[in-house]
DNA sequence: TATGTTGTAATTCATATAGTTACAACAAGT
DNA sequence: ACTTGTTGTAACTATATGAATTACAACATA
């Protein structure tokens, strides 16, 4: 199992509300056309995005912008943003037999390792901003 | 999305296994009844195990054992023995419009960093051996 | 008021995992 | 050789999740 393309469905969005924001409005029929995925999944994640924070979404008149300093959005950010990760990286099997000492132990002994290597992951997707991206971006595009 | 509980329940397989394995036969009947899942899944775990030379597992009369030094077993080795990892831990939405200046990038731009996070993760569980977990185990079992 | 858009519910479709049943192949004891 | 218990695996079902789609009320602006 993996995590979601909400993901990077989410970093394509933002990036294309930068990059378009100037010289178009950028709707949710707008964005889901350069990402290829129905509206419907873009109004979703611009209403993710905008909960935290990330985004403003005019409602009628429509349109998208960022609110929130670019070297101050992290990947991490936008992964929690629209990924539910509340209940972890890692799925552990329902019920480890409580009456065995290994399936009494097990989730003292793993957890904690779990928990780790989950938070490995998260500290260097926030190493990286969209100040980042957008300088990587611009400077294929040229 | 999220990373299988077929490599929680490979763990559990490995370290009932070792607590166990001089005591008592160690069938996929047995180790079921501990994780608390269908034997099924036990023999397929075991499978994986089996291929990865972690385990040898006895056709016809039963029970497996363990044929790789504990200190020599990673749990990233466990996890990519039984959890397909060859196509990354990220989804990407499929087809971004090659038309677009974002969408003609945006795999450029992500991958490594996505690439980076994974790697992080992995690092992490590569820092935890199975002599590690033993030792933790058996020490709450007193 | 007319137009185009958002926000969201409801439904369908596709995919992946876990669970289950069934059984042939196999190993070892008698 | 026969019996017993187990593995290996195929086939199928059940369940969960995400993506796609349809539909429409709420909304903002000209």
């Amino acid at each position: 199992m993996k995590i979601t393309s909400r993901f990077t469905v989410a970093v394509h969005t933002l990036l294309a509300i930068h990059t378009f924001g100037k010289d178009y409005k950028t709707t949710s029929e707008f964005i889901a056309s350069s990402v290829n995925v129905n509206p419907v999944i873009i109004r979703r994640t611009l209403g993710s995005l905008k909960e935290a924070g990330i985004v403003d979404v005019k409602a009628g008149s429509g349109g998208a912008s960022i609110i929130k300093p670019l070297k101050d959005i992290t990947l991490l950010d936008v992964y929690k943003a629209v990924d539910s990760v509340e209940d972890g990286l890692f799925n552990f099997h329902d019920n480890p037999n409580p009456a065995c000492p290994v399936g009494k132990n097990i989730h003292a002994v793993l957890d904690g390792h779990l928990l780790d290597a989950q938070a490995a992951m998260e500290r260097k997707l926030r190493e990286t901003t969209f100040a980042d991206l957008v300088r990587e971006l611009d400077g294929r595009i040229g």
